[in-house]
DNA sequence: CTTATGACTATGA
DNA sequence: TTCATAGCCATAA
């Protein structure tokens, strides 16, 4: 495997249990680069996606905020999906990340 | 080598 | 409260 800051990423968005969701940020920190969020995102965008068992849906902006026009084909996608897989929604539109945030 | 870009985050107005 | 800008770091060209 090539340990690069993709494959590093994968490798913690594949750990996010189902029913919970990490945010970017929280992510970047874990795999030891706490300013690189931005790339997180980048690598999800470039990653293998699901097909390769990133569950790329569960990373959600540190707000509970989700990935507008760019995710899975089509916006509202990606919420369909936490539903599914039990998380819960705010009246905002946002994760509620006080019950569903990933904790390591 | 430098420059440009980006599924982010924090801060300021 | 929302909107805009700055800073951040890893790849690509």
């Amino acid at each position: 495997m090539n340990e690069g800051f993709f494959a590093q990423a994968y490798e913690i968005v594949k750990q996010i249990p189902e029913g919970r969701v990490a945010t970017y940020g929280q992510i970047a920190r874990m795999m030891g680069h706490p300013r690189s969020a931005r790339y997180v995102g980048y690598a999800m965008h470039a990653s293998p996606g699901m097909r390769e068992g990133v569950p790329c849906h569960r990373v959600v902006f540190a707000d509970g905020s989700l990935a507008r026009g760019f995710a899975f084909g089509g916006p509202g996608i990606q919420r369909q999906m936490l539903e599914e897989e039990g998380i819960i929604f705010l009246p905002d539109g946002k994760v509620d990340l006080a019950q569903c945030q990933w904790e390591a």
